[in-house]
DNA sequence: GTTTCTCCCGAAACCGGTTTCGGCAAGGAT
DNA sequence: ATCCTTGCCGAAACCGGTTTCGGGAGAAAC
């Protein structure tokens, strides 16, 4: 019989078989408990005593096994994620810069990340209560929130500990890291403004999503601001790739009365400018001014460069996990927000305004109908 | 005292408790280490009492806590993947795809996913060594293998096993899965002299990746199929970046005698032919074919579409995701080996020659010089 | 009717930690 | 001198599993 079931021969291990608590413990003539006590900082355990069990665990490299810990303390020392596949749009270019801040600042706490994912949202809340349940991660960062987002009431419910990547309808019990989208949208108005247009533009991005709700806000505020009167005629939704940009672009320049400037609450829908601006002979930064949001790499390889405000997902990463582990430790939630601004990137894509809306109207009028090819060969 | 330590009130647990081994045991009538051999499958356990303790454990809804297992097996049931976060270039518009197909394939054989990142080459080998050593991984997935790759070479010394997203110098002991990258490259040859293109460029992606050495064979042989003539100042290296691509694009046109066509290592690289031709006044897919490689979703918004090889980057981390955890169970490497042939998507950034070698040399001096701008305003 | 296997399962040790409980010794108060 | 704290640590239980060991019951062999 022996154990060669249920697989195979069990892993060989690494060349020295790992130092145990037990191990350090009898180099200095104390118990293990003790030892474990004295690691943890318990507060019955001599100063004196706690300095050596330090060093000598430091000098014999003894790292606890987060798992053995964790069948009796619960707590598995990860951090959990879990991704939405089935939404193609957004998210993928920042996944690999975000992942990155969240593993680095885990790293250096001894946390690790464990990445799920989920192709529904049923499949979202059963993978996130399976996680918990099985102590695969002791609490979670949920990107992309939502106004009202059923991952959050679960996690309430479960009391599992969690933190945002956005805010969030209901705050109750609630940390974040959030960028100030609104902050944004509102310059870009300012700035468009202040290069004098008139007739600004808004397309947002995912509905549902918060920041759609607060980026919205900000274009508004920025109208307000400069004294614009708001026209709800220039103002689209749900825009997230660059075919969505680009229709609802051409949508707006269809207009009466067409914008001279269009702030995209999203980078690959402002992508979709270029090519429908192109369709009418217009120039981008010219005829028609773009801001964007995001700072997807794209946008700097377009011509002319795309004016954006430019996320630091990295970072956003690092703070979220920052937060999460302190979340998970105890601290209060409400200690627990942090709202940063995002980083205004000045390229091309916008300027002064070469035509006013009505030139606009009348040349978009002219071009109409004669090339409406998109550049494919036929 | 009492358990306050060393961070704050315990995690108060989900509802229920949670049903362990010895609830199924006491539930039967018999012992924990019953169950567990009968859930294990050992042989020592009768087929009667077998299906009793599975059904029970179903009825229950029992699940192993693998961490409780782990401290006694060694194994965590976790599949590991260390991010290399200071290279800025490619895998990133495929890394979202990739570990939806990872996760997945892991999720139904009840593996986890755990993730780390690593700054520079010592701190992936130490981040790697370490995961090994705390048991947070029992195997790991390489991708973006190198042809000598120092990952390999630890975890062969540390006998820890792995997978390669790639394929590699020195086999002993590999198990990969890869994309057959050197027949896509031979097809765009073949393709483009059916075309009717004699002067074929070849711009390769980062040196050093196994990738770059298979897909320059593909590239030689191609030509040597089509009956073209090597010609070595037509080739091209480390281009992974809409810039790298347009500076060697603008290298090729300036050679004597030009290529009317270039196949790109890698889509990325692809994407900067664009502007290169743009600044030379030449339209893509007439005057100068190019094809690409990876199937990035920029190419197909680009004017016009760019025809690319497309890798299906989520069924390469379902397939490495099952090879991973077939290795760890104690399958041979040598039966652990998989090639699939990517996808061409025919788009219209290729086509027959609408001018020859001779007059684009004419047409590129002509026009050098004239506007060098990039598009950018002043 | 023993003896010898086999087939199954119980009992208990074990994995690497954490936590509870109790007790010894030193110091202070009475 | 006695009593009561207080500080500090050892002993042992515990967490949820896995694995080893040994033995009882029944069948087969003698």
């Amino acid at each position: 019989m022996a154990n060669a079931y249920p697989d195979n021969p069990p892993p060989k291990g690494l060349r020295r078989p790992r130092v145990t608590i037990a191990d350090v413990a009898e180099a200095l003539g104390l118990t293990k408990g003790t030892v474990s006590r004295a690691l943890n900082d318990y507060p019955d355990i001599s100063e004196s005593t706690r300095r050596r069990v330090a060093r000598q665990a430091e000098r014999m490299g003894y790292r606890p096994l987060s798992h053995a810990q964790a069948i009796r303390t619960g707590r598995t020392r990860s951090l959990g994620l879990v991704l939405q596949t089935n939404v193609h749009d957004a998210q993928r270019p920042f996944l690999a810069e975000f992942l990155a801040g969240v593993t680095q600042a885990a790293g250096i706490h001894d946390w690790s990340l464990t990445v799920a994912s989920a192709q529904s949202q049923a499949e979202m809340l059963a993978t996130l209560e399976r996680l918990a349940r099985e102590h695969k991660a002791d609490g979670f960062i949920l990107p992309r929130t939502m106004t009202d987002d059923c991952r959050i009431r679960l996690l309430r419910e479960l009391n599992v500990p969690f933190v945002l990547f956005g805010r969030t309808g209901d705050a109750t019990g609630c940390a974040w890291f959030d960028i100030l989208g609104e902050a944004a949208m509102r310059d870009a108005v300012l700035r468009l403004a202040a290069f004098g247009h008139r007739r600004i533009a808004f397309v947002n991005g995912g509905a549902g999503f918060n920041y759609a709700v607060l980026r919205e806000q900000g274009y508004l505020e920025g109208l307000e601001r400069a004294g614009l009167a708001h026209d709800p005629a220039l103002m689209r939704a749900d825009a997230v790739t660059p075919p969505d940009g680009r229709s609802a672009t051409a949508a707006l320049l269809a207009l009466p009365e067409p914008p001279t400037a269009i702030v995209f609450a999203v980078d690959m829908a402002a992508l979709g400018a270029y090519p429908a601006a192109a369709a009418l002979g217009l120039s981008i930064g010219r005829e028609l001014s773009v801001i964007g949001y995001d700072g997807v790499p794209e946008g700097a390889y377009a011509t002319p460069p795309l004016t954006t405000f430019d996320v630091d997902s990295r970072r956003a990463g690092e703070r979220l996990a920052h937060l999460l582990i302190a979340r998970i430790r105890g601290a209060d939630p409400k200690t627990l927000r942090e709202l940063e601004k995002a980083r205004l990137l000045a390229r091309a894509s916008d300027g002064p305004p070469a035509v006013t809306s009505e030139d606009l109207a009348r040349i978009v009028r002219a071009r109409r109908g004669h090339d409406n090819t998109n550049g494919r060969k036929p």
